[in-house]
DNA sequence: AAGAAGTGCAACCGCCAACCG
DNA sequence: ACGGTTGGCGGTTGCACTTCT
């Protein structure tokens, strides 16, 4: 007997996430808070499997999230995590609670990969090459960094923990942005660029619109 | 200016482990 | 103890966007 699908695949939706979706899914995870997956689509009239439902909330709507490019403190720390534990991204993620570690596996495989190949392929252009790359530090040394690096981490998953807690309004002073901030930017781009996807309306377009309203979102925010 | 190639990232797929009756 | 169900994870893909020729 074979493994029943997460899902019925037939009406189910797929593809990029539009934000009157992203409206739906968060107005439901707010009123009833997220678990129970299985129970969302049916719940909120949303086509679509219950692990794109949490997944799309984990990985984008989810408050607490920062988006934009990683600090270098952020990919010191995920390249000696990485070095330490493996592709456990999820584990990683732990130690950065503001990146999701879909965004943690995305960055590694785009970016960090390639700066680790040029290195071992002896490029010297790469200044500091021993901080990025524990490999090229003692052991010793390595290990030091690693729990000063941790330790800071935590500190910051402390702060991050008691500033959501102790004031919800948060996202406007920081990077981080609430489920709502979310949505409220995402639909705000997508007002500004309806116009053209008028004309297109099908499939593409509302991913088009979505993605470039991700990486819009990702530019303002990197630039407040 | 136009097409090709490269890049970045959201989302999907399949497997695994924990949970529950 | 066992089998079914669900959530979580890591690998991979598809496609929009950017850069190069």
């Amino acid at each position: 007997m074979g493994r029943p699908p997460c899902c019925d695949k037939i009406g189910v939706k797929k593809g990029p996430w539009t934000p009157e979706e992203d409206i739906m899914l968060v107005s439901y995870v707010q009123e009833h808070g997220p678990g129970n997956w299985r129970a969302v689509p049916s719940n909120t009239g949303l086509r679509r499997c219950s692990k794109s439902c949490r997944l799309r909330w984990t990985n984008y709507l989810r408050p607490g999230i920062k988006r934009g490019s990683f600090t270098d403190h952020e990919e010191k720390m995920i390249v000696q995590l990485q070095g330490l534990l493996g592709n456990k991204w999820a584990a990683i993620a732990s130690y950065l609670p503001e990146r999701t570690d879909n965004d943690i596996k995305n960055y590694w495989n785009t970016h960090l990969k390639k700066k680790l190949k040029k290195l071992q392929s002896g490029d010297s252009c790469l200044s500091g090459a021993g901080e990025l790359f524990p490999a090229m530090l003692s052991k010793g040394q390595w290990e030091r960094r690693l729990q000063t690096d941790i330790s800071t981490a935590k500190q910051a998953l402390h702060d991050a923990l008691s500033s959501e807690t102790a004031d919800k309004s948060f996202a406007g002073a920081t990077p981080y942005a609430s489920s709502t901030e979310n949505i409220a930017r995402l639909l705000k781009q997508w007002m500004n660029e309806k116009p053209n996807s008028h004309n297109n309306n099908n499939n593409k377009s509302q991913c088009s619109s979505s993605t470039s309203n991700n990486r819009t979102a990702v530019d303002s925010s990197c630039s407040d």
